[in-house]
DNA sequence: ACCTGTGAATAGTTTCACAGCT
DNA sequence: AGCTGTGAAACTATTCACAGGT
């Protein structure tokens, strides 16, 4: 198909393939992308363009078919498979992260946890099977780990960046300030850095008031 | 000044001042747009057009002063006054961020906690003063509160955005799925959801394979 | 030699407008 | 009347190139 499609187009999709799932869960048969605008934000332009850029889908006069368009969705970006991840750092984030459903609810399993601290991997209550962090690179070859969730203190991101990817990780969701440097521009890494999102939070709030 | 700052700017922007704090901690006097570029991963050409965006500051010949460019960032993106922030939902997340330092580190403080669950606010410990849900609007009022974080069930996000904007707060950090829509759009709202971000990953991913 | 500041050129994204279908 | 799909136009952002300073 269309081998390019921009990141903005990626991110709303995504959040429209989610979108999806909760209008499934409400019983909604079809929708126009006029609703799907006033659901989400999103101009109903963009939405017909970005669904287009993965191929035709919808019934030309009425809008589309809710289940069908989940499917398509999740077939072209390739959210029909379950990913496996594996979280480092179980500290009270991490403990957050661990017991969040909605995870393994949206086809995302964590099946491996790791900490430095043999103290924390003992009394850390899990499903999960949990390491030491020095085997991060060995089980996550081991296991075909996919993705790698990061929510370990900043000193130690980059480190533990490095040996996920060592380990044949694709992505990395980083929850620290640390700005990873990657030898391997084959990984795609986002940061969810709560106090850079709260600076940028800030900064839109002074620059209305001025 | 320039009355419009883009939003890629002021994100870029952000991120800039966070990076400067940790250079003058390691006691760097200097930086050049081409340094800067090298450890936060933005072209140097951006850095250069992002800075000049709010006014001009760099020794033209020599780079930028690194104080004195974190002073420049931080009065004209507002950076510089602390913010009052409040947080809603004390359960684990909530008590990871509660617990985060480097949040009132960066000038955030967190000067009250909600929950519906008057157990919860009973056992909770903390340093904040703690209300039930129901007191938001007052309280945010009363103690003339900024930022609200919501780290509720997503059920919960709507009516909780609608109370902390009620009682007069100009910025929303949402950690819950939930699409707030706002009546007032004077009132920014970040989200933050892992199973977004976490989606995005693996459709950036799985694109990357094809 | 290396730096910032900046207009100009390029690339990327969103918005518009409407053809064609139900 | 309301819908999708889509080329064209408008807009925004990034990248380039270099003038001018240290």
């Amino acid at each position: 198909m269309d081998h390019k499609i921009p990141n903005p187009t990626l991110e709303r999709l995504s959040m429209l393939y989610r979108l999806l799932e909760q209008l499934i869960a409400r019983g909604e048969k079809t929708v126009s992308s006029t609703r799907l605008a006033a659901v989400s934000g999103i101009a109903a332009h963009s939405i017909r363009k970005d669904i287009n850029c993965l191929g035709e889908v919808g019934a030309v006069g009425s809008g589309y078919d809710v289940a069908g368009l989940r499917g398509f969705l999740g077939e072209r970006l390739g959210l029909d498979v379950k990913r496996k991840a594996c979280l480092v750092g179980l500290g009270r984030l991490g403990s957050a992260i661990m017991a969040y459903e909605r995870l393994s609810a949206s086809g995302f399993e964590i099946v491996a946890g790791f900490d430095s601290s043999i103290n924390r991997l003992e009394t850390f209550h899990s499903n999960a099977p949990l390491f030491p962090a020095f085997e991060i690179t060995e089980q996550v070859h081991r296991i075909g780990i996919d993705l790698g969730i990061i929510a370990t203190p900043q000193s130690a991101a980059q480190d533990i960046a490095e040996r996920l990817i060592a380990g044949g990780v694709q992505g990395i969701l980083n929850f620290t300030p640390a700005l990873i440097r990657r030898g391997d521009a084959r990984v795609s890494i986002i940061d969810m850095d709560l106090v850079r999102e709260m600076t940028i939070l800030s900064a839109k709030v002074a620059q209305k008031q001025s």
